[in-house]
DNA sequence: ATTGCTTCCTGAGCGC
DNA sequence: TGCGCTCAGGAAGCAA
């Protein structure tokens, strides 16, 4: 399930192999994978200019292509490029080939670029959307979204008066993308364990060195991740369709015993499998 | 306003 | 072998 670090390698990636190439269209084969609201279609969007990410988004930008604005070919409103906004959701990858490809049954969309090399989105579970807006416009989901973890903004100091007016667990607070964008059920977990905080502690509870040291740990087990091509649980792949290695550096998710050899408790949370050390993580301060 | 539950979807894994 | 059941989970939408 891709969070930041999975999106993040996705998007170096993609960086290397796509900046400056044309999307000449895309197809969407199944319905409702793709929104372009109301504009000119799908095809002919312009030469690729960025590949970056926002919390779980995926973003990549284009420019007009030169001819077409010396040309004057469109309206003087199409000449900002556009920005698609990929989420992968759970099951969505980003597969890049370089050669003819026709996808699977999984292929939900087919980005083509004029030198006829593809970008295949495959989605089994369909949850993943591609939306297509322009780079003028401003992006509705984004806005929503809370601090980059990376940021400087994202610290101790800013994001203690929102823990402090919750009444809600921490473990749904880091969830919650709208004060952290970018975190999934892995990495909560996981930041959570690293901190020795209890995800089922109320945020209003936590500590002044608690919430220092979740802020720490979001960026260095984020940032160790990314090192690490992120984490093949079960559907995560790169874009060359090889896998992340970060699994093999969990310490609670998914596991039986932490490394102090206690037993791992696992609850169900807001639909999700929390997982945590009842010893090593305790709700009180010793 | 805030919180938390339900819903969407398909394939893997399990018990019988 | 195959059937039916449960589980995985991000975030929109909704209800309390």
């Amino acid at each position: 399930m891709p969070e930041l670090p999975e999106v993040e390698t996705i998007a170096r990636e993609l960086r290397e192999k796509i900046i400056g190439k044309s999307i000449e269209r895309i197809e969407e084969l199944r319905l409702n994978t793709v929104s372009d609201k109301d504009y000119s279609g799908l095809v002919n969007l312009g030469t690729v200019e960025s590949v970056s990410r926002r919390g779980k988004y995926l973003i990549i930008s284009t420019a007009p292509e030169k001819a077409r604005i010396v040309r004057g070919k469109n309206g003087s409103d199409s000449d900002s490029g556009y920005c698609l906004l990929i989420h992968l959701r759970m099951t969505g990858k980003l597969i890049y080939q370089s050669h003819e490809a026709v996808g699977d049954k999984h292929t939900r969309a087919i980005i083509s670029f004029t030198d006829r090399t593809k970008l295949l989105f495959n989605d089994v579970r369909t949850f993943g959307s591609i939306s297509i807006i322009k780079s003028s416009d401003r992006p509705g989901a984004l806005c929503k979204l809370g601090y980059e973890p990376f940021s400087p903004d994202f610290s101790a100091k800013s994001i203690t008066p929102l823990l402090a007016k919750r009444k809600t667990t921490v473990k749904n607070f880091l969830l919650d993308q709208r004060f952290i964008a970018g975190l999934g059920n892995i990495y909560a977990n996981e930041i959570l364990y690293a901190c020795k905080i209890s995800p089922l502690k109320m945020t209003s509870e936590l500590t002044k060195e608690e919430i220092t040291s979740l802020v720490s740990q979001t960026k260095k087990i984020l940032k160790n991740a990314i090192k690490h091509n992120g984490t093949s649980i079960s559907d995560f792949r790169r874009v060359d369709d090889k896998s992340g290695s970060f699994q093999n550096f969990l310490k609670i998710y998914g596991k039986k015993s932490c490394k102090e050899g206690h037993s791992v408790t696992r609850i169900k949370t807001q639909g999700r499998s929390t997982f945590y050390c009842p010893q090593c993580q305790k709700e009180e301060e010793k």
